[in-house]
DNA sequence: TTTACTTCCTGTATTAACTACAGGAGCAAG
DNA sequence: CTTGCTCCTGTAGTTAATACAGGAAGTAAA
C-alpha cells in the first residue's frame, strides 16, 4: 500500500488533485491507515495514470469515467458497452487525425528552417475546415 | 466580413468564447462595423478554428499561442523556431501513441463483446506504467 | 525522548478557461 | 414601425484543478 505522495508520484497526478477526485466522487475512496491517512494500492494508482492520460488528450472527466466503467460492466449490457466504445471511436480517431496533422505542420516548419523558408503550407492546411471540421 | 456569430459557426467556437479569447488578448482584436459590431476575416476565423482543434487535443492556451506565434517568426529565429516545434513533436507523438492504445482498448472491448468475454486486456495495458508513463 | 523535518490531514480560497445571464442597442422583414 | 433576431458590455457562475493555512502524524537523529 502506498501513500497519497506515492500514489502522486507514480501517477503523474497532483496530491490536491487527487483529493479533489476523490471529493468529487470520480475515483474510489481509498482505504485509510489507522491514523487516517490514504493509502492507495497499485491498481488504483493504475486508474489514476489513466484519468490523468486522458485528461491530457483533452477528454472530459464525465466521458473518462465512462471509459472506466465500460471495463466494469456485466457482459448482460454488452451491447451498451459496444455502442458506447464505437461512439468514442469516430472521436478518437478524428483526434489522431488531427494530431497527425499537427505534427507534420510542424515536422514542415521545422523543415522549411533548414532550408531557409519562412512560411508553412501545413500550419495552413491545420487552419482549413476542409477536413474533419465537424468532427471536432 | 463575418459577424460574430457566423465566425462562431464556421469555426465551432462558441460566440462567448470568441470574446473572451479577445478579451485575454489570445486572438487579435477584429475589426468593428460603423455600429460598433466585430468583424471577421476568413483568416481570423481559421485561426480560431486551429485554437479550438488544438484545444480539443488537449493544448493549453499557452503552448497554443506558442504554436501560432512559430508560423508568424521571421526566418532570422529560425533557430528558436525549429526547437520549439522539436519539443512539441515529442509531446505529439507521445499523444498519438496515447490515443491508439486507447482506441485499441476501444476496439478490443467491443470485440470481447462479441465474443461474449467481459474482461478487456488492452483496457490493463492502458492503465499500465511500463510505455509512455513519463511521456504523458 | 525530545527535537527537527517531512508528509499528511481538513477546509477554504484562488486560478484557468469557459459559459451563462442581464439589460440594452442594432438590423432586417413584413 | 414593430416583431424578432443578433449583437453589445458587464458581471456572475461553472469545471477542473491548484494553492495555501493551521494542525496532526510519521521518521529519524541527538
Amino acid at each position: 500500500m502506498f501513500a497519497i505522495g506515492q500514489a502522486s508520484e507514480q501517477s503523474g497526478v497532483n496530491i490536491e488533485t487527487i483529493r479533489y477526485y476523490e471529493r468529487e466522487g470520480i475515483v474510489a475512496k481509498p482505504d485509510r491507515s489507522a491514523a487516517g491517512r490514504r493509502l492507495y494500492t497499485r491498481d488504483k494508482i493504475a486508474k489514476l495514470r489513466f484519468v490523468k492520460r486522458c485528461r491530457n488528450l483533452g477528454f472530459p472527466i464525465a466521458i473518462i469515467q465512462t471509459f472506466l466503467s465500460l471495463t466494469g460492466k456485466q457482459s448482460r449490457q454488452c451491447g451498451e458497452v459496444k455502442a458506447m466504445a464505437e461512439d468514442h471511436l469516430v472521436e478518437i480517431n478524428a483526434k489522431i487525425e488531427n494530431l497527425g496533422r499537427l505534427r507534420e505542420a510542424l515536422q514542415s516548419l521545422s523543415k522549411n528552417c533548414d532550408e531557409g523558408t519562412a512560411s508553412c503550407p501545413m500550419l495552413d492546411a491545420l487552419m482549413s475546415d476542409e477536413l474533419t471540421a465537424n468532427k471536432l
